[in-house]
DNA sequence: GGACACATCACTGTATACAATCCTGCATTC
DNA sequence: GAATGCAGGATTGTATACAGTGATGTGTCC
């Protein structure tokens, strides 16, 4: 049995050694330990890894398919910055997914699987107790994913994957200090919920889960990031 | 404005030489022209579009992402044979998906896009009035496509692009020929129904479109391809 | 005659070298 | 002094060469 932070995600696999970059550079991001806009130079990053560029460059593609960074051609790979727009647009996305997910979860959740969802919650605890918000984040996110696997759709699993990669920068991007994070309850209620086989309790909560979740955002229409000015003023 | 059969899809851009590679190859997949399982040999298509096999490398990368090719690890890459699971969680997702973003666009067209839609179908009809069989099949596809796009949700459009382009083989592997190809007047009520701001309508017309799409499949248990015999004995 | 082991071959994985492009800084000019 | 043009450097795009892995076919042994 895998480790639930195990993060082999279903994403397509690369060769060898650029999945390790992949991973590594994916795991940072989500752990908020790059910021949104940073660049990632090919040589740079191919020295970090002691590799060739040849296998930071399919790193970067395979990151950029999932839009966590942004290619620009002959310009280099950025860390992807999500516009408000764009954020509202993924939360809205996963607003009419994981709901149904988690109404499926609970229709076929084995004790294996309500097993593994309890370690979760437990290494997420494990984070917070820690202080560790980058990787109680992650663990938040592989949260869902998690739930969305044993939903046992791997095609909607995969989207919903892509949708919490891009959640990790957008909640760097746009997270108000005031809002508290209240995920531990609403992952505990989820997994009582699907534990129970109960499809529609586990519907009802992931929707609110999410709302809570878009609600802590600050995602009104003026400008958010204080380097917004210039780069309104550049183009 | 754009030709409506344009193609520039809103995947991660590659650059330069690597899109056009990709751009071929998808299109040649869409239209049938190319059968899953085909071997995909570097050299071979390096040669085939005078290029390095960097520039293909890509291509293939970019196409496994979209899942319309598998790459095997020191084997090479093969057009994608969706199976049977597979087939029917596209098309779930897709009766998830595409209902609710036949209303948006309904809800939010404008006239120029009422036009594209029927520029679409115009030239649908002349695909399939020269028995271009493939040509339709792709055309079709881009017709859903259009309309996600005019939903603007450019996230969930995304991922319908992602659905559609899998669809194109679910298609070559598991269409019954009895079922005649009846999307002519399909795609022209809920051009209608779009052009009446009509989300209702459009929404219901989308989704008992797609199910009847889903039941002209052969998707049931059994094995169905002739070579599947000796597939599933060779492993 | 069949099966296993091994060698050969074809192909993919990775690294590196070269070409093209873009950005930066400086000099020149008005 | 500000703006423009140009040159240098740095970085990405592409091609090629080498290394590693899996498949195929042959030969030998039982």
């Amino acid at each position: 049995m895998n480790h639930p932070s195990d993060q082999t995600t279903g994403a397509q696999k690369n060769s060898a050694a650029a999945e390790r970059v992949t991973s590594a550079l994916s795991l940072a991001i989500h752990e908020h330990r790059i910021a949104p806009g940073t660049k990632l130079g090919e040589d740079e990053v191919a020295e970090i890894f002691s590799v060739s560029r040849t296998v930071v460059r399919a790193s970067l593609q395979a990151l950029a398919h999932l839009q966590l960074v942004e290619i620009q051609r002959n310009r280099g790979a950025y860390v992807a910055k999500p516009s408000l727009r764009e954020a509202r647009e993924v939360f809205e996305a996963r607003e009419l997914l994981e709901p149904r997910t988690a109404r499926s979860a609970a229709e076929r959740a084995g004790p294996e699987d309500i097993d593994l969802l309890k370690r979760h919650i437990t290494e997420e605890h494990a984070a917070l107790d820690a202080s560790d918000q980058g990787r109680a984040l992650r663990l938040s996110g592989q949260f869902h994913i998690a739930i969305s696997r044993i939903a046992d759709q791997t095609t909607i699993a995969g989207f919903i994957e892509a949708l919490i990669a891009r959640s990790s920068l957008i909640i760097a991007l746009y997270w108000r200090r005031e809002s508290a994070l209240c995920e531990k309850f609403a992952h505990h209620d989820l997994v009582d919920a699907i534990a129970d086989r109960d499809g529609e309790r586990a519907e009802e909560l992931m929707r609110s889960h999410l709302v809570d979740l878009h609600s802590a955002l600050d995602l009104d229409d003026r400008p958010v990031a204080p380097q917004s000015l210039k780069d309104a003023l550049k183009p």
